[in-house]
RNA sequence: GCCUGGGUAGGGUAGCUGGUUAUCCUAUGGGACUGUGGAUCCCACGACUCGGGUUCGAAUCCCGACCCGGGCCCCA
């Protein structure tokens, strides 16, 4: 029986990788130039640090695994929590605010579909150290640019937990994240019954529902009329106010929750077409989480793009290489690698390791569609020189290497 | 975990109202062609996802598993 990659999981060929080698690194790119540093965290984690913020609720959707030391391992599932506790353990006492971005991997144990793999990759950036509406406002405005750095467009969706979170104050905290969930799914019907069944007061239910239904430009007016002013208020509309300095278009959402427990003022989600039921691209917010891990009290925010996803939609794909192939003969093949070898240092270079005739040889220049065969005779080793066949008009002239590496770095 | 459609060589397919050696295209390797590519011809390679059942006989019908696609649940 043939042995087949687990589900959910897959190879990725090197014209697909090539594409998305060249996608990721349009996105480092952007990030290095906005002054984010790479990190790396490990594959796996002790399993606490993501059922600390999530409960044993979400163990079910985690790859994890006992190892021989008894300990608890999980696959990462994201990258935050991993960020945030490389930033407890070792950088609480940096310089602030502390810019980082990491592209891997991560696993969950769900049902694959389209746009969802159990083996998937993120690319993500966090910002630490800054509870300022700049520092919200600059991360929005990042991921626009990434993703705009690789042709995509999506609908950018802007809302504040804080305020939603002044109407319910009140309420038990897993009533509040009950809600927020509905409010996430957008199941207006759930909450209306979720709300009756805890007995919310009256009052607070209608200016829920008003709330997360406010949209578009005058939503911060009508909010600041339903939750009265407070500090989250000011600084949402100041993040709205330095995003236009960004020159981004942006919906305001209030009723954007993000189905997350963590998450503590600004998220944003954007959403592509084209993507079927997982339409989302990319996600993030302001969050605390480096308390809840055994440090200070710090405000961060960051984002995840689906790589994936990105990848699904995105059509940016990069230049296509010269390629030249170095034909030779049974008696000039040392003759042929010195001279691939030579020319390596200025094109892909391409040589027969199949021990084809010289017909042969120009048929694979052929298939891979190399621009150019450089032949290796005797007659022209003999002089000291190769013939440089153009693929494309199929002219072919007799020349010394260095003149074929002058003439392929014009064309 | 649930609903739904599907699984035949590397890729794409025919067969699927059961009945010889499973069709064709393409790709790949080799040859016709010994210093000039894309064409043609020939040869080779290579598949019924797996397991059970029904049957004299199963790619074909039934059940289960696995995997893929779409939707739900979920999405930290």
């Amino acid at each position: 029986m043939k042995i087949q990659k687990p589900r959910g999981t897959r190879d990725f060929l090197p014209e697909e990788m090539a594409k998305r080698k060249y996608v990721e690194n349009n996105l480092r790119d952007v990030a290095e130039r906005w002054g984010y540093g790479e990190i790396k965290t490990p594959t796996f984690e002790n399993i606490e640090l993501f059922t600390l913020k999530s409960g044993d609720g979400i163990l079910g959707e985690i790859y994890n695994f006992r190892d021989k030391g008894d300990r608890e391992i999980a696959l990462r599932p994201e990258l935050t929590a991993p960020v945030v506790r490389m930033y407890v353990e070792e950088l609480q006492k940096s310089a602030k605010p502390l810019k980082f971005y990491y592209f891997d991997n991560c696993f969950r144990y769900e049902r694959p579909q389209k746009g969802r793999f159990r083996e998937f990759f993120q690319f993500g950036i966090e910002i630490i150290g800054s509870d300022r509406p700049e520092a919200d406002a600059e991360v929005i405005a990042l991921a626009v640019e990434m993703l705009r750095s690789v042709g995509v467009s999506g609908d950018l969706h802007v809302g504040h937990l804080g305020i939603m979170r002044t109407l319910f104050k009140d309420i038990l905290p897993e009533h509040q994240s009950k809600i927020m969930r509905l409010v996430d799914k957008k199941d207006d019907k759930g909450l209306e019954e979720f709300l009756e069944e805890i007995n919310a007061p009256d009052e607070m239910r209608g200016r829920l529902f008003r709330l997360i239904g406010l949209r578009g430009i005058n939503a911060v007016q009508e909010a600041r009329e339903l939750v009265g002013d407070s500090v989250d208020m000011d600084r949402f509309e100041a993040l709205l106010d330095l995003l236009d300095v960004y020159g981004l278009e942006y919906r305001v959402d209030l009723g954007i929750a993000r189905g997350l427990d963590y998450y503590t003022g600004m998220v944003f989600e954007i959403y592509c077409e084209g993507l079927g039921a997982q339409n989302q691209v990319c996600g993030g917010g302001s969050y605390r989480l480096a308390k809840l891990f055994g440090g200070e009290d710090t405000p961060s925010t960051g984002y995840a793009l689906g790589f994936d996803r990105i990848m699904e939609v995105c059509e940016a794909a990069p230049e296509e290489k010269t390629r030249v192939v170095v034909v030779c003969f049974d008696d000039t093949r040392k003759e042929g690698i010195v001279i691939a070898n030579k020319l390596r240092e200025h094109a892909v270079v391409y040589i027969d390791v199949m021990g084809r005739k010289f017909k042969e040889q120009m048929k694979y220049a052929n298939t891979i569609g190399a621009s150019h065969v450089v032949i290796a005779g005797k007659d022209e080793l003999e002089a000291e020189k190769v013939a440089l066949k153009d693929m494309k008009t199929g002219e072919q002239e007799v020349m010394g290497v260095d003149d074929v590496i002058a003439k392929l770095n014009i064309t």
